[in-house]
DNA sequence: TATTTATAGTTAATATATTAATGATTAACA
DNA sequence: TGTTAATCATTAATATATTAACTATAAATA
């Protein structure tokens, strides 16, 4: 295989773009997007959560999650509300059809998980994790040498 | 770990979320941007390639390449040409300035590379694209037997 | 041969990513 | 205490992804 090919990025973004469709076809059963889903996906697990925390979550940017949050709050799945506290926090909640969406879509979403994870054993999907997660630099005598450092 | 964060889509995101900047550098120090670099370095492998073959190479899907191929034909990196047997297709190539970025960038990219392949031994490396691979249904049963074809 | 079908590249519309910058607010500190 | 620095959400500009549709061309077929 050529070096290209075989880098981690290139490995890992075919991978994705193998799975991804699997997913997507349920989104788009249910009118929303990938991203869109992450942040219902997240608000599912834990309630008025800040901007700042879904971005953290779901490792959507920022600046894409602004258009992202626009969009579920005009389809009336979530709200957003300024914190009295601390006047720079925006608390993020699902509307009760947000909440309705999640109940149906949960499960399909479960189903697929089992779907993709049934084709590897349980020790191969934990062995995958924890050598991603040394490619990664997340164990093991991480020094980012080209790292910006931010 | 919650379901969410543990699922094959956010495991894979995670780890290119946290790649992708140390090369990412790099391509901003040449001006160039991750995709536009992909289209390069695949024309670095072989010459004159179809926009399509790009597109297969690359994973860019056809409509975007369009306008990556545009910007780097502006920068003077590839240039266009029109097959004349099949008047379908379009041979892409790269300039001069195209092979020369090539020749300064590759070794970088090789480093970035190494160091971080380095984070793991040669046996976890190609176990996990292994099992990559069964995830993405490329090996096992089904896959076998179920090809798509295209 | 005339018609249908398939393919390569492209355009269009909408959604998201990336980087830098801004406004409002809060925290830190001389 | 008054100024500076940090933080959160946002805007702006450019690049890319996704899906559908369209054009030109070529292949298949009646």
């Amino acid at each position: 295989m050529p070096k290209f090919l075989d880098s981690l990025p290139m490995v890992l973004s075919r991978s994705l773009d193998d799975i991804m469709p699997q997913y997507r076809s349920l989104f788009q059963a249910h009118g929303i997007t990938d991203q869109q889903w992450r942040v219902m996906r997240a608000l599912w697990e834990q309630e008025h959560l800040t901007s700042k925390q879904i971005s953290q979550i779901t490792l959507i940017p920022a600046p894409s999650l602004v258009g992202i949050l626009d969009r579920l709050e005009k389809k009336g799945l979530l709200g957003r509300l300024r914190s009295v506290e601390d006047r720079r926090l925006v608390f993020i909640r699902p509307t009760k059809a947000g909440r309705e969406l999640q109940e149906i879509m949960l499960p399909k979403i479960e189903q697929i998980h089992n779907f993709l994870i049934e084709r590897v054993t349980s020790k191969e999907w934990k062995e995958m994790k924890r050598i991603l997660d040394k490619l990664s630099g997340h164990s093991g005598p991480s020094a980012k040498i080209f790292g910006t450092g931010n």
